[in-house]
DNA sequence: TTGTTGACTCTGA
DNA sequence: CTCAGAGCCAACA
């Protein structure tokens, strides 16, 4: 199965009103965080995955190249009920995937 | 094949 | 708390 398949299937998983960061989905998937920004980009428009729930480790909007993009995440975000702080990022402790936090993965969750 | 480029993260100051 | 610098490695030219 390609890596970017496993990134999409977990990002998939996060609910609305939640976010995650590059580096834990990283951890999920075993790879680099970078490869899990690069699988974000390559996400074509209109595929249903929502990848305006991944942020940075900081907990702010990663930046893409062009500059476009962190308008629309954030917006979308809010959307959810994500509230931003006055520098732009998001708590972790409020907001953050519990799921992602886990040691191990549930059995179903590749399932499909 | 080598060199550059990131939607990143960690660490130390 | 913030800020560089180093490390990272697949994708691309």
């Amino acid at each position: 199965m390609a890596i970017y398949e496993e990134i999409y299937k977990i990002v998939r998983r996060i609910p609305a009103g939640n976010v995650t960061s590059y580096g834990r989905i990283a951890r999920m998937v075993k790879c680099n965080p970078r490869q899990v920004g690069y699988a974000m980009a390559a996400i074509p428009d209109g595929m249903d995955v929502p990848w305006h729930r991944v942020v940075n480790s900081k907990g702010e909007i990663s930046l893409r190249k062009d500059g476009y993009g962190d308008h629309f995440q954030r917006q979308k975000l809010a959307e959810e009920g994500v509230i931003f702080n006055e520098k732009g990022r998001v708590n972790f402790d409020l907001f953050g995937w519990i799921e992602a936090e886990l040691p191990f993965l549930p059995d179903d969750w590749f399932d499909d």
